[in-house]
DNA sequence: CTCATTAATGCTCAAAAAGAGCAAAATGAA
DNA sequence: TTCATTTTGCTCTTTTTGAGCATTAATGAG
């Protein structure tokens, strides 16, 4: 517990003082922006990413992004969209900022002598305007568009949090094992403080004996960096797991700390969908009930009561007919429905309110 | 809409760029740490308020902050506990990111060459282990600690947020009819596109004709502030409300953008306390149902059913009783609680279920 | 053209949760 | 003792969920 000390020496306006510049070279950072772009394509939940160049002349996935520069951007979004629009032939909708992360060693490469990197993540979302792109054929086919900006699926970067088909194997496999085994290396000597125990974390994380939160994507991903189970954390300098090279990769690893940007768009966004009307950000104009529930199970897994589905967004007045219906969807018509803007204006602005807890 | 760029236009791999020190002067920023430290002391809810020196000789309110430096702090939040020691006399236990800001002309002064700063609010919650403080007596007497820091209350900051005495009169006698005005002053030519018109933001905002939204509190800080009715708009250079001067404040202002970090928090709280069972942050070891009840009401507002609320925290297994009671309630012996840690193992940890959307 | 198949849609029913209020229990004060 | 006051236990009604059956309106095969 630190001693009172007293108003001279606490400064707490030093940020006001004029003449700090000479503290530049010690605080100095610069700020990366980078975008998680959500979609559905075919019921498929993708995320647009661009090529990277690393250091030995390969390429890795990233996010689109690009320094802020307080000169050409007024605002954090405003010069995030710039890049954006550069680096993807894209212009964002919705888009709201998630977490602004600033690790050492978990951006710029820590041999490097470069300035420190904050790194600021957004999520942003927008509609499957493309040319249907004839629907992402099964698995992991991705289309390349344009401006060299790829959709590929989340779960091509975490396919432990694919439970559409049920558990995933990847759980026996190689995660509960390895897990278990970090666990048990608990005590580090030398080590702080530790406030929950690794085995509680993992208990939490991946609900082990509980329910499957689906909203703690980040957690689970932290934990397998920590663990060591993580290219990403070999790549940033950490203590391997042990048996490195022998175990199977856990989803593909992208460029700086951008996987876990995207695990924390992704975790807001399943979070978030529930309350607000965020779903329609994702959808066509015209769209069947279906299809809305098809594009809500694409973020949440696969879990809900079509009827009931149904009866909450109409009865929550999230949506209204167009009249016209929709054919051929192998059987009876299916009406279609717009998204009712007024309800932004009433109070609660809905999301799909799927029972949080048990889905 | 941009048209796409070649691969070698786009540099999306700019950040890796080992020879980019050249443009450290246009990106280079400095990043100020603030914490909004809440607690809730004899029913009131209370921030800690530093003083700050203004150019011209006098003070101002600002919240715990100082430059997050790279060298001296492994992580962001270590930083922020860093200045919060050395500037309260305080550690800070649960703490949390609220969002980081940029604007221009919101943190220094716009005149100044000084590096641009981009700016970084938690919120962090901590217990009255204060010497019973002999309670707040009634309004704005605010006690200073060893350290120079004060408790205020929320309030004080934000005068149109409390409800606890009904709707506040500053409605109708000063919000309202300015905010008209300005609605009214809508379009402004050469503006850029307005996406939702001033009056539908302020109905949206201020839940004119729908309900009072008690998150809101940033949204409806920042319509005031645009409006020009808010002292840091003027102090910022925007332009100003019509008849400055003869308007009567809307609160106490702050140092730099705090005002505005302030806000993120105490809707940040509104909102989390709904759903994730923080509000023990803010109690002691010990407590009545009644006294949870009331510090829950202190940070949404009066609206529980007694009865229902004891049933609702119960039934959720947020608490044990100590088999203590605490005697002189004035009435019958109250039960002595204590907070069940176990519930943040058990998935859905739920907060104070109060209903979303009308209380 | 008729029938089997397939989805969309309409409705019912039971269980759980939320909203309100009555009344007994346990104190301190008059 | 009696009264005022607050905690606490319970009941009752209304809403909201969770689940499933039945009907409707297309399509395609024979």
């Amino acid at each position: 517990m630190n001693k009172p000390l007293r108003r001279d020496e606490t400064e707490p306006m030093r940020l006001s003082h004029p003449d700090r510049r000479h503290r530049l070279d010690t605080s100095a950072v610069e700020i990366g922006l980078s975008a998680a772009i959500a979609a559905v394509r075919s019921d498929e939940p993708v995320v647009l990413t661009v090529k990277a160049a690393t250091g030995d002349g390969g390429s890795v996935d990233a996010l689109p992004s690009g320094p802020f520069s307080p000169r050409e951007h007024r605002t954090l979004e405003g010069g995030l969209r710039d890049w954006v629009s550069d680096q993807a032939d894209l212009t964002l909708g919705y888009a709201e900022q998630l977490y602004t992360f600033a690790d050492r060693g978990r951006h710029a490469n820590p041999m490097d002598d470069s300035p420190h990197t904050v790194s600021i993540g957004y999520l942003a979302l927008t509609r499957p305007s493309w040319p249907a792109t004839s629907g992402l054929n099964g698995n992991h086919d991705h289309s390349t568009d344009a401006a060299g900006s790829n959709w590929r699926s989340w779960y091509d970067f975490f396919p432990w949090e694919d439970w559409r088909r049920g558990r995933p194997e990847i759980f026996s496999r190689v995660i509960e094992p390895r897990l278990a085994e970090w666990a048990e290396r608990n005590e580090v000597p030398g080590s702080r403080s530790r406030p929950v125990a690794r085995a509680e974390r993992i208990r939490m994380a991946f609900g082990i004996g509980g329910t499957w939160d689906e909203e703690r994507v980040l957690d689970r991903y932290e934990l397998l960096y920590e663990a060591g189970l993580i290219e990403e954390a070999r790549r940033d300098g950490r203590e391997a797991a042990l048996l490195w090279g022998q175990l199977p990769k856990l989803g593909v690893s992208m460029q700086y700390d951008h996987r876990r940007i995207l695990a924390t768009a992704i975790g807001r966004l399943r979070g978030k969908i529930k309350y607000r009307p965020v779903v329609f950000e994702l959808m066509p104009d015209e769209f069947t009930l279906f299809e809305l529930q098809k594009t809500v199970e694409a973020i949440l897994g696969p879990h809900l009561h079509k009827q009931n589905f149904r009866r909450l967004v109409e009865s929550a007045g999230l949506v209204e007919p167009t009249g016209d219906v929709r054919a051929k969807t192998g059987g009876r018509p299916a009406k279609l429905f717009k998204f009712r803007r007024e309800v932004l204006m009433e109070r609660p602005a809905p999301g799909v309110r799927v029972k949080a807890g048990r889905m």
